[in-house]
DNA sequence: TTGTACGCGTTATCAT
DNA sequence: ATGATAACGCGTACAA
């Protein structure tokens, strides 16, 4: 009872304690901090009667582990960063949920950071290292190389997904954008549409890109024969108001206009499906044939049931939580680029 | 060039820095730690030229400002809890969106915490505690008084949204569910509507209790004069699937079927909806006036045209978080009860 | 304006 | 099975 600090010099009876310590209950239960610690964390080489009396103890005087100290002494906390831009976007909805609960289970926590400003990509990312988070999933945006390598150099894992991603030190997981896109002409070619689009957001986005050229490339041969033709439609934001204008704006000339158009994604075919059946009195698919990418849970909806290309997105959240505990654990594996299969849905809009 | 603890004993060249430390970063720029603290912090009393050779030294190391260790020192993190149960409920999510960008706007960093299972509340509230948050939103569930105890002890702010909340030394905010429910009878009574019926999950929410209660004693004398008559409608989960279903079951019979159905959210109304016009061939505002309550995204979009009760989710966050930062900030309020204003939206479904 | 010295609450290590 | 002790990296009185 001699040990510790706890007695600094003087005989002072301390101060009125605020918040309960190890130290505290240690005292209580008439053991060390160390046996406190121990019991906390249900080491085995404890006896079951200590553990009992100092849990005991600790739940009577209202002790909780402060996690902040424990990472300290670790130097890693099981804080996992999610850097998103907004919850906007239905499916990057979808797999944070499953990744929030993924997380959780595993002993990790989800600290989210926002950055819907590019700019701040960069800085955010460097705040997250603040955090001594044990990884990081990006989810939005593209980190520099340089932000790379402050990340490499303390060993933190990161993993992004539905990115770009020429990240040294990164996993990069992706869904198979050039098959989906593959699958989205196959189906409107033979549908025996003859006027296809691609609808995307202006400027394009990586996964967008990647689906609208394989699509291309799909239809090359037809497009060669004079068979068919193809436009580039492009809308000003990658969501229901994006998809909505864009289809006012080009499917207004019901002659010439497109009528079998693939979009980059499900919640843009949404607002363009609204424009042509509510505003332009369009029958889809009749007149307008219409293919998604994601398989939101709106795709499934009666008022839409949109043809789409299925990405699962528990299987890429499961995916990217295997992929940072194992380096987590310390496994020194290679940057890998892992590819997602997906699946063609057919519904009502084609 | 003494001091500190340094050189502890020994004169070994210490170890092989794997992560740079202020230490570091004084060493390198010839100064003490505290002068790197303050630089790090822009500490108003250090000199520029410090400040800026400080900052310099600092960035070309690689050096990042541990807030682990900082919080610790101050024995507060910047993390505030977010308690939510999955992020499948719209409208809650665009609570959290709006509140995730708030929070950071205000310095602080949002830690989500998913309690899908409220045998869970308990748990992972103190667990919270654990991260020495410095604030705690809950967004799903009710937290038990003996949690509001330990929260009340260490004088962590906690507010409740959209809850029922009882909790000592909590806030809560709530929209105004009274009112709303008296607008959608009002609505629904003009438009003529005879048998009404009011849809909520099964066993009820607090909030969708709150709405239908008001929305019967509204209707209450016209019940009483024979002229209209009301049912309770119950749907097995609080979403569109939920509502979806109870369209079939509740509907099938058009004779007797309710002719206006008033629901506890718009994500059940857009369900039921559905059920309505694409399995049962009804006509939505012809045959069934629906109205629902949020005014979620989707109650906007072409297909739906829901007409609603607007609750804002961007003034909830800004409640919240002003409620917060007042708390945080050392105010020693009391427990408020605050109620945020909706307001009917009229569209296209009664 | 800058440096010294201490303490925050925990866990790992070593000793018993 | 348990105890004593030394870090962990930082912020901040206090001193200069």
């Amino acid at each position: 009872m001699s040990g510790d600090r706890q007695k600094s010099g003087n005989g002072v009876e301390k101060k009125a304690h605020q918040v309960v310590t190890s130290a505290d209950v240690a005292r209580e239960a008439g053991v060390s901090r160390s046996t406190v610690s121990r019991c906390m964390a249900d080491d085995e080489r404890i006896s079951e009667a200590t553990r009992k009396r100092v849990q005991e103890t600790a739940a009577q005087l209202g002790y909780h582990v402060n996690k902040i100290a424990s990472s300290m002494n670790r130097r890693k906390s099981d804080l996992i960063g999610l850097v998103t831009s907004g919850l906007t976007d239905p499916f990057r909805i979808e797999f944070l949920d499953c990744l929030i609960s993924q997380i959780q289970q595993s002993g990790y926590r989800p600290l989210v950071i926002d950055v819907s400003d590019p700019d701040q990509m960069g800085i955010s990312m460097l705040n997250l290292l603040q955090y001594q988070v044990a990884g990081v999933v990006v989810t939005s945006g593209s980190p520099s190389p340089e932000v790379g390598t402050h990340y490499l150099k303390r060993n933190v894992p990161v993993v992004l997904v539905n990115r770009a991603g020429r990240l040294e030190g990164a996993d990069v997981i992706n869904c198979d954008n050039v098959h989906g896109g593959e699958l989205a002409a196959d189906m409107l070619l033979k549908s025996g549409k003859k006027r296809l689009g691609f609808l995307n957001v202006r400027g394009g986005t990586y996964s967008g890109n990647v689906r609208g050229e394989a699509f291309v490339s799909r239809i090359a041969p037809r497009l060669a024969d004079g068979e068919i033709s193809f436009t580039s439609l492009v809308c000003d934001s990658a969501d229901y108001d994006g998809g909505f204008h864009a289809g006012l704006k080009y499917l207004a000339d019901r002659e010439n206009a497109p009528d079998g158009i693939f979009c980059a994604k499900d919640h843009i075919a949404l607002g363009l499906m609204d424009a042509a059946r509510f505003e332009l009195g369009l029958k889809v698919p009749g007149d307008l044939a219409v293919i998604g990418f994601d398989d939101i849970a709106a795709a499934r909806q009666g008022a839409y049931q949109l043809t789409t290309v299925r990405q699962r997105a528990d299987q890429l959240a499961e995916m990217t939580v295997e992929r940072l505990r194992r380096r987590i654990g310390g496994d020194a594996l290679g940057d890998e680029r892992l590819v997602l299969p997906v699946e063609f849905i057919r519904r009502q809009t084609v």
